[in-house]
DNA sequence: CTTGACCTTCCCGTCGCTGGAAGGTGTACA
DNA sequence: TGTACACCTTCCAGCGACGGGAAGGTCAAG
């Protein structure tokens, strides 16, 4: 099987795949004597977890280190275990951190309709809105990271 | 003012400001005779608002472009409630899927309990709790991107 | 005269890809 | 035989928003 196939039953973009040998998430692959790469069930499979793993928010080094436990022949669980449990905990810190900026944004806006065009002629040097001081205590507080 | 005091009063990094700079955000620092750049109040209040905007999670590239309807002297507040309802909205939707995405990984931490040692000698192929196939329809449904 | 704090530019690394360029391979069809 | 086309390869660069570190210039105090 070529690698578009198993981008094709995995969904992964065949450059993804070359790209997760690269760092060491697949073995480097079989190669046909034209230089290109031939997978086999088992791979697709190990995509399959990849996959998987990325869409629970597990970062790539992360599945990187379950992968490593298991090619050691070792049981991951445990660590795949405290794993989710940081997961979960951070996961709960970023929706907080949503809730309150979209909290922030709501307050914005309802003060921005408030004054439609009067506070155009203001002193507001770059924009009312932006600038409006209310917004948590002044000008000072720099929120908890919101990426 | 050097950039350290404006890092020090802004809470801006001396690298950010410079990179802020590069990018477009600031315009190109007065210098001294001796290279190093020289701020004034006006620098620090723009560097705030952008800190500011930021803080709300809006984009470099997006703060740009509100500071550039204030350099050509229009208001940029029609802009920004445009902004702020799209960003609201976003928001919203990264709530959604983080909390589902919660839910999975707690969903899979109390199925991981049940099964403490005995699953561990099955025929999982990498982890016994990441292959948990109730976890949503089988292996197959890539989640919303959950960045 | 030296120490030390500051400043400068330049380049690399982050994370997880994605796009493009330039070129080889393999098959189908005229 | 030619050629069109889909596929594959490698390499390089870029995204966003910086941060780290190297190598070197500047400036005031002791």
């Amino acid at each position: 099987m070529l690698i578009g196939e198993v981008a094709r039953r995995t969904g992964v973009n065949s450059k993804t795949i070359r790209y997760y040998e690269e760092v060491g998430l697949l073995p480097p692959a079989v190669r046909l004597p034209s230089g290109y790469r031939q997978y086999n069930e088992q791979d697709v499979e190990r995509l399959e977890f990849v996959r998987n793993a990325k869409a629970l928010g597990v970062t790539l080094e992360e599945i990187k280190e379950v992968l490593a436990f298991r090619d050691r022949g070792e049981a991951p669980c445990p660590y795949v275990l405290k794993l989710l449990d940081a997961k979960v905990k951070e996961i709960h810190g970023r929706i907080r951190g949503l809730r309150m900026l979209a909290e922030d944004l709501k307050r914005l806006q309802r003060a921005a309709v408030k004054i439609p065009a009067r506070a155009l002629r203001t002193k507001a040097r770059f924009c009312h809105i932006l600038e409006n001081k209310q917004l948590r205590q002044a000008a000072g507080a720099p929120r908890e990271d919101v990426s």
